[in-house]
DNA sequence: ATGAAAGCGCTAACAA
DNA sequence: TTGTTAGCGCTTTCAT
């Protein structure tokens, strides 16, 4: 039986709402009363109810984190990040998977919309007026994906993409493909047409293959129309797609990055452990996590005054939109071309396979404002 | 704003407590008018407010999940797992991250207590005693760790480091070594046992090095240890300390298995990519997630009766004790030991790696109550 | 089958 | 500075 608010109050010889003032207006309540009422309600081991004050307030201090997929190790970095940089701001954290699944994502809003003072949409499927229509239900904050007027956290994987492109072009390369992610997602859209303009740009043939599962099977599951495609160098969606992509390669005796080159995005903690290391183009995930909930609790005043139910709206937060900066990060699975259009393995394709893990290396997350 | 209950008994013509029974206990509102107050209530968009709910029936209907690290791999299988099953159950899941500290551990218990009907306390690093304490504040099922009278989802760790200790003295090995985890980690003193014993009966001799935190960087740490004390075969607490290890030995030109065999625990998914594949010993993950969801719910049925503030609280559950089982993985990180105590690079070693993914190895999950 | 009324734990005017 | 009172959205006796 948990000590409630009333028990506090009969220990301590104060009415109920001097103990609710000791702990949510402190400077409210005479200085000895307060120690009197602190010390008893230590005693009792006695929490306030959050539930029951949100009732009142409006005001849960609970975040709903809905995500595409726990399982993506492109994802617990962010959720990590979320769940510490709310716990100090006092804020717990729902997190719900919706499996990629745009269905399972409206749901889910609606359900965790009462209990959270605001949802963070990670990289949703689901269309852009839904969103803005669930927006009207509770705060969002969208991470990995443009929706006009909502706060938004993107990372820049047009760019990353770009630079990716380059760099392959750099290398001599010319038949490119892509493999490009699954169907809905920004992000995927993003390289996308980034990769396909830097082709263009730099006189290179580039093949789009998909939408694909943003998965390492996905990936594996490409590598034959990679092999008949006759290119020399592939962009994945993601670092589970490219190697997927390797080791399906693998299986028909096409080396990476001697025969093929491939680059990822993501730069997941497995892209730096796999043979070869993986040339990938990294963004920042940890940030976009804090900065997300930072966005979400910028204007969380709460206090829906009492009774006012004020047909406008108009307490709308400025809605910022971020675009956090990547890097392409190059590794050991991207290698020049040789002039009959594969890659020529040599110094870059094999570096010294003994020296030690390095400085390692840094994620821009600088975030630069692009809207307001 | 959200529509109340009020709302649609005004828009339905009849008293909130119809509505309310229209949600609550269709069975005792008459068909017609159930029909009626469904339609203003989807019309309105009405959802019941849990927290609400919650203050007068005692159940929230949300559970807590504690986990030591989210972004070590280890634990968002069992996240996935947790979240899915809770929610089939109409459950929404708190997921919280300790940073291994077990005084973050303990307070958010405390802070979770009242927002939930339970917690899933997964490789907890604080006390038995306190653990035990905690208990009488919100149930708690416990993961990777047994408490005596608590219900507790284990997975055979000590038979699986047994297992993976045969198989080293079966390739030859005598002269091994163990790296340990955390301090205070349930898991890793049963590993210890177990592979001690193992090792003893073997004739084998065994070194302990640790503790050491459970990361790659971690395992990479322990490369010169390893290499000084010339033991020719490791097992790791988990599956990243074998890969940081197998980077660091790589870093002394000590090639595994050639030079070294190396098995880990976990069987995550990084360890089929790497290269060598690691040879581990696969967990049920997945399963303790649900596992641990359904001994939580099993007997939640609330109703924690009105103003009766019973003293004695005689609906302890039952404290069932799961063990699920491991299994070994034979991959390409372990080879025979040669004469002089190194291991021998032959067939095993360098197993064909053309070879397509292949039929994978399936994880037993058969769970056997092995106390009540 | 439905309504009336009390109350879960708490906060927030308002009074004193 | 403290107490009084009303009530957040909901469920649950108890009547009717």
């Amino acid at each position: 039986m948990p000590a409630t608010i009333r028990d506090v109050a009969r220990a301590s010889g104060v009415h109920i709402s001097t103990v609710s003032r000791t702990f949510s207006a402190p400077h409210l309540v005479n200085p000895e009363t307060r120690v009197r009422v602190l010390a008893c309600a230590e005693e009792l081991g006695y929490r306030p109810n959050r539930a029951a004050r949100a009732l009142i307030t409006g005001r849960t201090h609970n975040i709903g984190l809905i995500i595409a997929d726990i399982a993506n190790p492109f994802f617990p970095p962010l959720i990590k990040a979320a769940e510490s940089q709310a716990r100090h701001r006092d804020y717990h954290v729902f997190v719900a998977d919706t499996n990629e699944d745009p269905v399972a994502e409206e749901e889910l809003v609606h359900a965790l919309a009462k209990q959270v003072d605001g949802v963070l949409l990670c990289s949703p499927r689901m269309s852009n007026s839904l969103i803005e229509q669930l927006s009207r239900e509770v705060p969002l904050v969208v991470i990995n994906r443009q929706v006009a007027g909502l706060p938004c956290v993107m990372m820049d994987v047009g760019q990353g993409a770009r630079a990716a492109i380059e760099h392959l072009l750099d290398l001599g390369h010319r038949k490119l493909a892509l493999l490009s992610g699954p169907r809905g997602s920004w992000t995927s859209r993003e390289i996308r047409r980034s990769a396909v303009a830097a082709a263009r740009s730099g006189g290179a043939e580039l093949t789009v293959l998909g939408p694909n599962p943003p998965t390492e099977t996905g990936g594996a599951g490409l590598a034959d129309q990679v092999r008949r495609n006759g290119v020399s160098a592939v962009l994945a969606y993601n670092d589970l797609m490219a190697i997927g992509l390797i080791e399906g390669l693998d299986a028909y005796g096409i080396r990476v990055p001697q025969d093929v080159s491939v680059v990822g995005i993501d730069d997941i903690t497995l892209s730096r452990l796999t043979r070869p290391k993986l040339t990938t183009v990294a963004t920042p995930t940890s940030a976009a996590g804090r900065t997300a909930v930072d966005m979400l609790l910028q204007h969380d005043t709460g206090v829906r005054a009492r009774g006012v139910r004020s047909g406008t709206s108009d307490d709308r937060r400025t809605t910022a939109q971020v675009m956090l900066q990547t890097e392409l990060v190059i590794r050991d699975s991207t290698a020049p071309a040789t002039p009959d259009g594969r890659s020529r393995s040599g110094a870059v394709a094999d570096p010294d396979p003994h020296c030690p893990a390095g400085p390692g290396h840094p994620v821009a997350a600088t975030g630069g404002v692009v809207a307001s």
